[in-house]
DNA sequence: AAATAAATTTGATAAAAATCAAAAAAACTC
DNA sequence: GAGTTTTTTTGATTTTTATCAAATTTATTT
């Protein structure tokens, strides 16, 4: 999904407005494997992923773990970085090969100076963003193994196909071996 | 803590916008017990606690389950609810007599139509809201229980004399009993 | 394709925390 | 202040899930 219908469809830009955003945007390419952000670097990039999967991690005790997936029509930051300004604890890989989208703090920051509907559009991406994170957290503390797995099954199942059983499993938040036990029906 | 000492922390604005702000702001006391929102309303306030202690909840099987405090110097409402304009899944109370700064939905939104800058005073309040959210989750992602309430004792240790142990516990995600067993170290 | 390595599943056991039940303490009520 | 109710603590048991270890399957390399 292009950056530009999704912007459409959450806020529609005046044409300059919408002109000066489409400026700002750089597509990339990622490969499987490669990083968009790594733990201590600056997260300069709102990124946007047009195509592909982007996975979100942290570090505990030399263990990634898996806080969020961010698949086709979804936005993906460190946005504690983003808007600090200060290291990311997170880092965030390609887990397939992605058509991603970028917007740099810096440029956006300075056309939201000629384009204050830019500031409206990123306003309303962070309440789209804070109300996903918002779901996420209820979902997690209201849902055993079970019910978080085929919760994932039914909100993301292309999912299953393209993430790691240690992936998947350190998201949900139960071990490789739950996981397991739960998708063959033993749980 | 005054609303408007904050806002000056969080982003200055110029005096004829933090005028207009100041305009909006409706001031209320609330005694303990006294609900901000319930459950099934629309959440059309932003509420700022000057003093005193709120608390959101939601409920699952007939069991209230706290998602959040909000203590001197912090932002409550039912993001959700304040930014889809659909009713609240979850209510907030007070737990203590509280002094409290509403602003309007209605009122913001008029207002930004003449004062930009309090669009990006809200977008900056967006911001710190969910980097506050982000760090919960991280928080409760990665601690056991024990850990759990010890830091919410280091972070807002006031807390213990103000929210009953039910609430705290449901907080923590842990039984009434296990929280009782790691307060007094037996855990 | 055989050999090796890696990922996944299965089984057995252990640990963490929930639940159930009762006792103790604290907070109200009359 | 004695009695009643509510809250909190303590103990025993059960449930859930993690951990450890081995077996099986799948993927990779030669």
């Amino acid at each position: 999904m292009p950056i530009l219908d999704l912007v459409d469809q959450i806020y529609p830009l005046p044409k300059s407005a919408k002109a000066a955003f489409a400026e700002i945007i750089h597509y990339r390419v990622l490969e499987k494997g490669d990083f968009v952000l790594k733990q201590g670097q600056v997260c300069h990039n709102l990124v946007f992923v047009e195509k592909g999967t982007l996975r979100s991690f942290y570090f505990k005790e030399a263990k990634d773990v898996t806080v969020s997936f961010s698949m086709m029509g979804e936005f993906s930051t460190s946005m504690y970085s983003f808007v600090s300004r200060k290291p990311s604890y997170e880092s965030i890989e390609a887990i397939e090969n992605c058509y991603l989208a970028y917007i740099s703090h810096h440029d956006l920051f300075n056309k939201i100076e000629q384009h204050p509907s830019l500031e409206r559009l990123y306003r309303m991406i962070l309440e789209q963003y804070y109300i996903l994170l918002e779901e996420q957290m209820i979902f997690s503390k209201f849902k055993s193994a079970k019910e978080r797995y085929v919760e994932l099954l039914a909100g993301k199942p292309k999912l299953i196909q393209v993430a790691t059983v240690g992936q998947i499993a350190s998201y949900l938040d139960m071990s490789i071996e739950t996981l397991s036990r739960v998708r063959h029906g033993l749980l």
